[in-house]
This record gives C-alpha cells, sequence and structure tokens, in this order.
RNA sequence: GCCGGGAUGGCGGAACUGGCAGACGCGCCGGACUCAAAAUCCGGUGCCCGCAAGGGCGUGGGGGUUCGACUCCCCCUCCCGGCACCA
C-alpha cells in the first residue's frame, strides 16, 4: 500500500530539478511552433546575498503562471539574470576589503543555486548580468541612442550629497533628510550631471496609461500620474517696472490675476542678484541664499515654511490692469517648480495669504464663493475654491472656472501670456559618482566638446584597479590610463567622462536582451518583435515609479527610433506584497528575518511554493507569523498519498462502490472532478492561487473519501490525474513524480495538457433550493438541477417549515429564481 | 490638503454578473493511536439564548434602492499607499 512510498521532498526534488535541466523542459521555444508565445517575466533579482524571502514569494508567483500557460500550451519565455551593478556591491567591498565584482559574482552563484533549489523553470540558457562586459556594453549602447537624440545632456543641477561618505545620494537614498547608510543629514550641493529627458515624454508616459488601465492595478497607475504631476494653467508674462525685464510666472489660476498684490522671486532667480544689488538689499540675499545653501535638506524645509521675506525695491506689472506691485524675494517660492517666479494673490491662496499677513500687503478678493460676499477684513484664511469672479475688470460675473479659458484668450490676443503645462516630474539625474556601474561613454574634448564614443569602441571598460574608498569626487577619475585619451573626432588630447550610470539604466532595457542574445546588437529586431511586450510582469510595488516608469520611458524612446513596434513594455501588471513576521519587515536588528534555504530544506521547495501561494491574494503581504508550511507539507503528503493509492487501487476494473441507494461515489467523484478543473481553470486566470489551491484540497478530500468509500476504476484513476497536473503550477517536483513514477507517464508532466471539463459533467445535476420567508433562510430542499419555476414554486409552499413560518399569514407574492431559490414575501413585510 | 485603495470569525482569507455569509486552511477544543511525546487520523468550532429542537444577532457606522445587499447609491469613521509651500 501506499506507505511504502515515503514522501521525501529532499530527494525527489533535486533529482527533477536535473533531470528538467537535462531534457529541456523549460526552454524557450524561438522557433514559430503555432503556440502562442507568452513571455513570463519576474523583476530581475539584485545579488547582494542569498535568495531572500521575498524572492521565495515572487518567484512562487510567476512560476505558478508560467507553468500554467505552458500547460496550457502556450509558448513560455522564463527568463532570468542578475541586476549586479550598484552601491551595495561597493559598501560590502570597501567593508570586508573585496573587490566589487568578486563579492557580486560570488553572490550570483550562491543566490543561483537557492533558485535552482527553490525548482524554478527558467530557461537558463538566456541567463544574463548587468555587471558583465557584454552587456554594459549594450547599456552604454543605449545612453550614446539618447545623446545623439539631445535625450542625454549634462547640467548643473543641485543633487543630494552625503558629507560623510562623500557621494551623490539618489532621492531614493534620502531617508528624511538623511543618508539612509550612515544616518548623516544630507545636504544639497551643485554638481554637474547628465540627465536623461525624460520630462519631454511626460505627456505620453501619462497618456499612454490608458492602455494599461485593465492591466495594471489602480495603485501604480496613480502613483505615476502622482509622480508625473501635471498640472494645467497659464504663463503670464510680467514687466519689470524699473528694469524693463520680462518675467514669467506659472499659474493654475488665471482667473485669480487681477487679486495680485505682490510679486515674488525664488531665492536662486537669475535676476535677483541684480535687482538686490540696485535695491541695496545684496547683503541680505546674499546671507538667505548662502543659509538656504548650507542647510541641509531636511531643515531647508523649514526655512521654506517661513514667511520671510526680503523686498527688492522693483515693482512687476500687472498685464491685466497695468498695476505696478511690489517684488520680493522669498524661499517658499522654489526654482525647481514652473518658472522660479510667483505672483502673489492673498486672497485666493493660503500661502500667499501668509505673507502678504507678515509683510502687511492688501489683500484684494476677486472669487466670490457661491454662499456669498466676504469682507476683506474678517479673512483668516484664503478662499482657494470655485466661484464668480469680481474686481476683474470685463470678468466681472464671470463663473470662475469658465473665467480661466476667457482669461487665457484675453492674454494670448495681448502676447502676456498663454495656455501652459507644468509638471512635477524632473528629468532622469542618471550619472553616479560611484564605482561599480557602467561607465558613461563620453569622451571630453576642449576643441570638439562632449564627443560620444563611437560605437566600434565600445564597451567603455570599467577598469579593475581603481581606489573606490569614497572620496568625493568619481573614482574613475584617479585612473590616468582610464581618464586620458585621444578624441574621436579631432585626434586631440582629451579625457574620458569618469561618473558611471545608475543602475536604473541598465534595467530599463534587460527585458529586449532575454529575447535573444546577439553579439552585434543590444537587441535581435526579429526576437523582441516575437516575444515583446512583456506578456506578465511580476514584481515588487516598490518600483512602480522607479523602473517601472524609466523603462516605459526608454522603449518610447526606441519606438520613435523604429526599433520596437510597441509603445508599452509590460502588458500585465502583477506586484506581489511583502513577506513580513510578526507585522514588520525581515531586518536583522529586529530579529525576525526568515530564510528560505534551511525552510526549502526542511519542508520542501513545493511546500514553501504552496504555502506562500496559498497564504492569501498574490498581492496581499504574507506575515510568516501566521502562515503555516506544515500545513501546505500536511496537504500535499496527503495529495502523495492518495495519488499513489488510486493508482495502486485502479489498476483493474474495480467494483464502482455504493454507498446508499442513488449515490454511486464514483459517479459523484467524476463530477466533482470535471467542476474542478472548470473553477480551478477561471481561478488560475484570475491570479487567484489561494482559492485555487482551495479547490484542490478539496478534490483530494473527495478522492479520499471516495477511496475509503471502495470506488475504484476509472474515474479515481482520473481524479488523481487531474490532481497531479493541478497541483504542478505549485508543487512542480511532485507533480513531476507523481506524473512520471505514480502515473506512469513516460514524458514531463509540464508537457501534459492542461486538464478540460465536460460542461454537463461540471454541472451539479443536483443542487440545493433555497427558500426563503422575507428574505430569510427557512428551507433547504435538494433538487435536480432541472426544476422549473413551478415546481420550486410548489415545493417550497409544501414545506413544513415554510409553513410555520409564514404563521397564517398570507403570501404576497413569491418570487422564483429556479432552481437556486424561492423567496416568499408574506402581507406582514410588505 | 489632493489622488488612489481598503475594512468579513481568535487568525490568513472565500463568496461568479444582487440570491445559503464565513469555502479552504491555521489556531483552538474533544477523541483515536502511543508507556509517553512528536507525527498522523476522526469530530467540533461566527456571536448570543437554549439540555435540545429551535430562535435571535451578524460582513467598520448611519441612511437609501430592492422581494432580497459583503456586493449597488449617498453620508460618516478608521486603516494603508502615493503626492505635497508644486503656485
Amino acid at each position: 500500500m501506499a506507505t511504502k512510498h515515503i514522501y521525501d521532498p529532499g530527494k525527489i526534488e533535486p533529482a527533477w530539478q536535473d533531470a528538467w535541466v537535462a531534457e529541456g523542459v523549460f526552454k524557450a521555444v524561438e522557433a514559430e511552433d503555432g503556440r502562442p508565445r507568452f513571455y513570463n517575466l519576474q523583476m530581475f533579482p539584485y545579488p547582494s546575498g542569498d535568495m531572500h524571502m521575498g524572492h521565495a514569494e515572487a518567484f512562487g508567483i510567476s512560476e505558478a503562471i508560467g507553468l500554467y500557460h505552458r500547460m496550457k500550451g502556450e509558448n513560455v519565455l522564463n527568463p532570468i539574470g542578475w541586476d549586479a551593478f550598484g552601491l551595495p556591491a561597493e559598501n560590502a567591498a570597501i567593508k570586508r576589503g573585496v573587490h566589487p565584482k568578486e563579492w557580486t559574482y560570488a553572490n550570483i552563484a550562491q543566490q543561483r543555486s537557492t533558485l535552482r533549489r527553490y525548482g524554478c523553470a527558467f530557461d537558463w540558457d538566456r541567463q544574463l548580468n548587468t555587471c558583465d562586459p557584454d552587456y554594459y556594453r549594450w547599456t552604454q549602447w543605449i545612453f550614446l541612442q539618447l545623446f545623439d537624440r539631445g535625450l542625454a545632456y549634462r547640467k548643473n543641477a543641485p543633487a543630494n550629497w552625503c558629507p560623510k561618505d562623500q557621494t551623490v545620494l539618489a532621492n531614493e537614498q534620502v531617508i528624511a533628510g538623511r543618508c539612509e547608510r550612515c544616518g548623516t543629514l544630507v545636504i544639497r550641493k551643485d554638481l554637474t550631471q547628465w540627465f536623461f529627458k525624460i520630462t519631454d515624454y511626460a505627456d505620453r508616459l501619462l497618456d499612454d496609461m490608458a492602455l494599461l488601465e485593465d492591466t495594471w492595478t489602480d495603485r501604480v497607475l496613480n502613483q505615476q500620474r502622482n509622480w508625473i504631476g501635471r498640472s494645467e494653467g497659464a504663463e503670464v508674462t510680467f514687466r519689470i517696472q524699473e528694469t524693463g525685464d520680462e518675467v514669467t510666472v506659472f499659474t493654475t489660476r488665471p482667473d485669480t490675476l487681477w487679486g495680485v498684490t505682490f510679486f515674488v522671486f525664488a531665492p536662486e532667480h537669475a535676476l535677483v542678484a541684480g535687482f538686490a544689488e540696485g535695491g541695496g538689499v545684496k547683503s541680505e540675499v546674499d546671507e538667505l541664499l548662502d543659509r538656504l545653501q548650507r542647510s541641509p535638506v531636511a531643515q531647508r524645509g523649514e526655512e521654506e515654511a517661513s514667511r520671510e521675506g526680503i523686498p527688492l525695491g522693483v515693482h512687476a506689472v500687472n498685464p491685466v490692469n497695468g498695476e505696478a506691485v511690489p517684488c520680493f524675494v522669498a524661499p517658499y517660492v522654489l526654482m525647481e517648480y514652473g518658472t522660479g517666479a510667483v505672483m502673489g494673490v492673498p486672497a485666493h491662496d493660503q500661502r500667499d495669504f501668509e505673507f502678504a499677513r507678515a509683510h502687511d500687503l492688501p489683500i484684494r478678493v476677486v472669487i466670490q464663493p457661491p454662499g456669498g460676499g466676504r469682507e476683506t477684513g474678517e479673512m483668516t484664511e484664503s478662499y482657494d475654491h470655485e466661484g464668480v469672479m469680481v474686481n476683474s475688470g470685463p470678468l466681472d460675473g464671470t463663473p470662475s472656472p469658465d473665467g480661466i479659458p476667457a482669461v487665457i484668450e484675453w492674454l494670448a490676443e495681448r502676447g502676456a501670456g498663454r495656455a501652459a503645462v507644468s509638471y512635477r516630474l524632473r528629468d532622469w539625474l542618471i550619472s553616479r559618482q560611484r564605482y561599480w556601474g557602467a561607465p558613461i561613454p563620453i569622451i571630453h574634448c576642449p576643441s570638439c566638446g562632449e564627443v560620444g564614443v563611437p560605437e566600434e569602441d565600445l564597451p567603455v571598460l570599467l577598469p579593475e584597479d581603481v581606489d573606490f574608498s569614497p572620496q568625493g569626487e568619481s573614482p574613475l577619475a584617479s585612473n590616468e590610463a582610464f581618464v586620458n585619451v585621444s578624441c574621436p573626432k579631432c585626434g586631440g588630447p582629451a579625457k574620458r567622462e569618469t561618473d558611471t550610470m545608475d543602475t536604473f539604466v541598465d534595467s530599463s532595457w534587460y527585458f529586449l536582451r532575454f529575447t535573444g542574445k546577439m553579439e552585434d546588437r543590444a537587441f535581435s529586431t526579429d526576437e523582441v518583435a516575437k516575444w515583446m511586450p512583456v506578456t506578465q510582469y511580476t514584481g515588487g510595488i516598490e518600483h512602480a515609479i522607479l523602473h517601472l516608469l524609466y523603462s516605459r520611458f526608454v522603449i518610447k524612446v526606441l519606438y520613435d527610433m523604429g526599433l520596437v513596434a510597441f509603445v508599452e513594455p509590460f502588458t500585465r501588471l502583477l506586484n506581489q506584497g511583502m513577506v513580513i513576521n510578526e507585522g514588520a519587515a525581515l531586518s536583522k536588528s529586529k530579529g525576525n528575518v526568515v530564510e528560505p534555504l534551511p525552510l526549502i530544506e526542511r519542508w520542501g521547495a513545493d511546500s514553501i511554493r504552496t504555502t506562500m501561494l496559498f497564504s492569501g491574494p498574490a498581492e496581499d503581504d504574507v506575515d510568516w507569523a501566521t502562515v503555516s508550511a506544515q500545513g501546505a507539507h500536511k496537504w500535499l503528503s496527503r495529495v502523495w498519498r492518495s495519488v499513489w493509492e488510486a493508482v495502486e487501487t485502479s489498476t483493474g476494473p474495480g467494483a464502482r462502490a455504493e454507498t446508499s441507494p442513488g449515490h454511486d461515489v464514483a459517479a459523484d467523484l467524476q463530477r466533482f472532478v470535471h467542476r474542478t478543473r472548470k473553477l480551478v481553470t477561471a481561478d488560475m486566470d484570475r491570479h487567484r492561487f489561494n482559492v485555487a489551491i482551495s479547490k484542490l484540497m478539496m478534490l483530494t478530500n473527495e478522492l479520499v473519501r471516495a477511496l475509503d468509500a471502495g470506488a475504484g476504476d476509472r474515474e479515481v484513476r482520473e481524479a488523481a490525474e487531474t490532481l497531479t497536473q493541478m497541483i504542478a503550477p505549485f508543487a512542480p517536483h511532485m507533480a513531476e513524480e507523481l506524473w512520471r513514477r505514480a502515473l506512469g507517464n513516460e514524458t514531463s508532466v509540464f508537457r501534459s495538457t492542461w486538464p478540460t471539463w465536460n460542461e454537463s459533467l461540471a454541472q451539479s445535476d443536483e443542487v440545493v433550493l433555497i427558500v426563503q420567508v422575507d428574505g430569510k433562510v427557512r428551507d433547504r430542499i435538494a433538487v435536480p438541477s432541472d426544476t422549473g419555476e413551478d415546481r420550486c414554486r410548489e415545493l417550497a409552499l409544501e414545506s413544513e417549515r415554510v409553513a410555520a413560518s409564514i404563521d397564517g399569514r398570507s403570501v404576497d407574492r413569491v418570487i422564483v429564481r429556479a432552481p437556486k431559490l424561492v423567496n416568499i414575501v408574506t402581507m406582514r413585510s410588505a
């Protein structure tokens, strides 16, 4: 009996992992073979150590999707690679005294081995690694394509600077104004940096989200929308009375233009220095600028929150009414947004209101709230909403929403303004003063300027012999052999760019290269056309605005170049939840870290995968403290025993067991099997793996029950086969072992066809008729599933329980939804 | 403040297009096996009243639509996420 087959995942799992590779079971097929293609991608891991629980969750999900589609007869591309450049490698290298390269490759080897032990169905031949010259050569090529199109440029800009680590930090590395590594207050420092002009694509990034509306979550789309931060309004040009300079402001409320009573410049605005000098306030303004420069980013917010301001002694002339209003410089106006100058409308903007109060400036109401008048003297806050325009010359009486286009038209006719759009999104700062990244392929020539490295000279190899300890400038600058070159254009002496690229550049195109590795190109246009866009992308929500926005941008650039034929790289997106423990993120300091490898060794990869997927919806966090690997293991052991037992009891034409008259156990089992096939398939399509598993648990229970009742023969075997195939996306090793060893198939379960169902068998032949009285369930009657309306009504009214419940009241009406429900409405409730 | 998403037993979560709320599992309780434990197996388990049969209540709160609402509409509370002197 079954006891002779011991379920030992530690034995069967590694054996099948080897067999799958040897048999090439999970290799994608390049040639057309009639099967639809399915590009199943999981955000490639960063090799900062061994595989962690987050990977176990994310890969568990993408594996289930990929394996399911493979069994559905699709040609699945399921690749793996390594996002291998980046700061953690440098930090570890500095800390341990090993080279970043050595540390990175060791981690890759470890992570690969653990992922393999997890049984991942990768096409291992397509592995790529972003720190290989073979790869970053093409990252550099992508940079050059953007450079050639004016989309990569260099400018001086303020950056986050950690005074202790002597390095710039990406925005995402600044937590509450402090360096995420050492906790030092970050300051702003002006540096010349390379940027990608993502702002040119802001509208397309926004508009093309319409294509993703049904396949990406609202959460991610909302995050991207907020990040891009498009706002519509107008640009209005004011003239400085004393100097004749023209200054443009951006406003979303041109309808409030008649309410302007002052004008404010950001401290860094180009015109401020000159006005300050002329107005005799140079020292005050210099002091303010200096203070802001030196303020840590966290404290600058406080300076900005103040309502301090310095009058410049000049006046701005309002184009709509010719009024000259005083100009100020104040830290509450930011140089980074809009034009770095704003018109002050204290009656209708809270910040302007507070500034006017602090500097004793007039407040003029020009929008009347719907409720009626408002006396200036009583105002304790501004009115920032819609209303009717007043004190606004020709537009008096106009509802303010209509006033906006009217004012814009008025301004445009007089050349004093136009409709304009402003974005929160800034250009993507891609240069890093760090060692472990792809060198930016630019040569600085004294006579030719910035010259791209010719394509045939790529890659610009990252030299290995470099002192990469933090010293405030790019480590590559210290390597003279690297720096000094001759200009590719004029041949004169020139110097290489020493910054490296942000790792998000590496990951913005890797999915293209997975489709087919090319020696002489970044990617094969043919293979990309076959596989892209990615059918299903799985990854963490933390990349909602970083990686996912950058990739969308790069693809649009490649589309414009005619290299790809689609505008969105990822058709469907699934953001899996995090793995937490006792409500908190796994962290060493909290002491709640869980490691996957020991768990895999204890319970088996199949049990860990099943645990992850059964815990709840894929998008939700998994709290390891509330799930049970043992529970999953218990179920799988039950599957194991029941399938073996089914095989051993169904070899001959067994007797069909009858437990009670009219209940044929074998026939019931067959119906259950077909119903399960139908329901589980629907759950798989919806990615409701927890629900799919629960239904497979029920099938297991039915099978065990049928075996206990002595049902033999074909139905039992059919149930065992169905169970084996349908657990395959979650427990691939057990499925393979049972499919081949127990059920005796010669080829992989992953080459078998996902079970289909007979619709009439999937329907129950008997249903429970619910009988309600006034909406409350009073009886349940088993009826044949083809029972008609009249019969249902008849049965319901015959019920004794129903009669007791009606209790003599007269029946108002009877609602029948045959064969499932009858609701008897009595006069009382009507 | 603006935008997006949520709230169902002790816990994770089910419930198709408005039709049996709590599937499945965890935990817990009881039992079997065992010298004992682990493992395994069987039974019970929303809350309240009741020996029971049975009854009442119940999907964050309040209203509404409907024969019927976890599901649809309005208002509110709380939680999570994004953006935020963004002009």
